[in-house]
DNA sequence: CGCATTTGGTTGAAGTGTCAAGTAAAAATA
DNA sequence: TATTTTTACTTGACACTTCAACCAAATGCG
């Protein structure tokens, strides 16, 4: 029945999907190393506190934060257990929905993602930006979010600003 | 000593990035998942055959094929031994060179990836080509070969083409 | 109000990936 | 030619992710 003959790509599309392909499977180990490093934090713990520390009060939802981090709520809940083990983060149940779980960043993990940031940006720096010119990363900008709304139309990035 | 101010993001490298972290935690997922489905291969067993098919006689290095899928050694012998055990690669040593595992697609196994290659094509033009105009791309495999120029200064895909 | 459904989150098991260590062959060096 | 170093790869242990099942609170509805 749908026996169509496939779209395959063409070169430019195939090259453009190698370099996704290659991307996808090197800068997450690329960008995690030095974290691993320096304080025993993969990249997702690292952005969970990022995300968290970038929150009013420091405070999120689990399913907001796994809206942040793109995670599924699983997972997060796996982390967020180790995170409040090493006393990173704090958890509380929401007055008013007590099915909603809090999690606050202690002041233990602010301190650390504050230490951490520096570096951090630098290696995103060093990875990403200082390979591109203005031009470049304004493309990227542009073609990247068209990417994430296919992937997720809801992703939170694409979120329209709340009106104040 | 190095106690400079960091470099910190602008708002449009910032969105880029954003899109990027989004990106590589996302897409691997959504072309997974059919794959998974289909024939209980993930996204990296996948390319691992599909690379094997289209290398000369169906054989490669372990070494080349670590290179081709981005892979460490480690990780590519793992599945190798997997992929041997469902009978979809046959290994055996290199003549000349005792330390070489040359790793080959079984007919099986060639048989496997074509009869998937369709579906998984399509889904990579949907979840990618199908949001991006044909500007998009062009800029999107320009940036994209200098980001992975940026993580793998040795990446196979920007060697120079073969002299025949 | 009573019951079913949905929402928000947690858990344990199973499968993968990573890291450190190990092995054997080849190449370099003395 | 003997010894050291390098290359190519494998292995086992441990950590992480995913998946399916589960639970409790809130909501919908007859």
């Amino acid at each position: 029945m749908t026996e169509l003959e496939p779209r395959w790509l063409n070169d430019e599309e195939r090259s453009a999907w190698l370099a996704v392909l290659a991307i996808t499977t090197l800068l997450p180990g690329a960008l995690e190393a030095p974290l691993q490093q320096a304080a025993k934090l993969s990249l997702f713990e690292y952005n969970v506190l990022a995300m968290l520390s970038e929150a009013e009060d420091g405070i999120l939802p689990m399913s907001e934060l796994a809206a942040r981090t793109s995670a599924s709520l699983s997972r997060l809940s796996h982390v967020a257990k180790k995170l409040h083990a090493r006393g990173l983060v704090e958890r509380s149940v929401h007055t008013g929905d007590a099915r909603v779980t809090q999690t606050a960043i202690t002041g233990v993990g602010l301190k650390l993602i504050r230490d951490l940031a520096p570096a951090h940006v630098e290696s995103v720096r060093e990875l990403i930006f200082d390979q591109l010119d203005h031009k470049d990363v304004a493309d990227l900008a542009r073609v990247g979010r068209k990417l994430v709304r296919g992937l997720d139309e809801q992703h939170w990035t694409l979120r329209p600003p709340v009106q104040p």
